[in-house]
DNA sequence: TCTCTACTTGATACACAGTATCGATACGGA
DNA sequence: TCCGTATCGATACTGTGTATCAAGTAGAGA
């Protein structure tokens, strides 16, 4: 089954199968774009079961097609990954209409890995993520 | 009611009860120390209710007495704060024995002000988290 | 010290997010 | 076309936390 989408191919690459529930839920998760929790992808895509809507979204998740995102409160939101950003990046969520936005910053990661050494562990990976208003809702 | 106790003394002066319940869910958490789950806290207090160690819980936490951490699973452990680091500091989590230690670092703060202006967005507040081993599991 | 009452508690039911199980289905290579 | 295995859907389950509500109690005032 060949396909000219390249989270289709990141799919087929890494020996997962290309299935009707995998499109579904990559379709749906695509319509609703910025920032998702896992519900509603469930019902927007009604013809896929629950089990398989958290599955696919698990798969996505490993495969960094799509990233994870914890909001103030604690609870996860999702949504699709920059292309140009894929590798490493965080997050800003805005806390209003709970729109995400992703950035890196070179300056920040130096600074972080002056810090981690400093702490005497030997770090892996990190977490950040900005909550604030944006422009639209900064009225 | 009084009492010498600096998270007793926080507790009633922001008009709260001091009772047994919260009493002896504050005496598990400081045995427990470094870090525990909601599940550890319950457990290791037979004689309180569920539902009282969760309010208690959350209630020390609006108050800063205790703060959550969110491992690279995505689930909530808890720690008591340190009183000199009780306004704004990141955690160092040991993925090996789920140490956590507290750091602050202002370095770290500024590099994070640029950032957050650079995103357009009116940041209120940011969450970061280290991840590694730490000096006693990294052998 | 006694009383009163708002705050707090425990039991229970509920909510939400995600995982495990397992028989049925379908993809895709031989 | 056949077959093994990945995948699916239905369902039950788990973990973490909240809502409800009748009963208990801290602690301020008499």
């Amino acid at each position: 089954m060949t396909t000219a989408d390249p989270i289709e191919r990141t799919l087929s690459r890494s020996g997962y199968r290309l299935t009707n529930p995998r499109r579904a839920v990559l379709d749906t998760m695509r319509v609703l774009g910025n920032h998702f929790t896992a519900e509603e992808v469930q019902v927007a895509s009604p013809t896929v079961g629950r089990a398989t809507v958290f599955r696919t979204m698990k798969l996505m998740r490993e495969l960094g097609v799509i990233c994870q995102v914890v909001l103030d409160d604690g609870t996860a939101v999702y949504q699709l990954a920059d292309d140009d950003q894929a590798d490493h990046h965080h997050h800003v969520i805005c806390t209003e209409c709970g729109r995400v936005t992703e950035f890196a910053s070179d300056g920040l990661e130096g600074e972080l890995e002056r810090v981690a050494t400093s702490t005497g562990f030997d770090i892996d990976t990190h977490r950040l993520e900005l909550y604030g208003r944006c422009s639209d809702c900064d009225a």
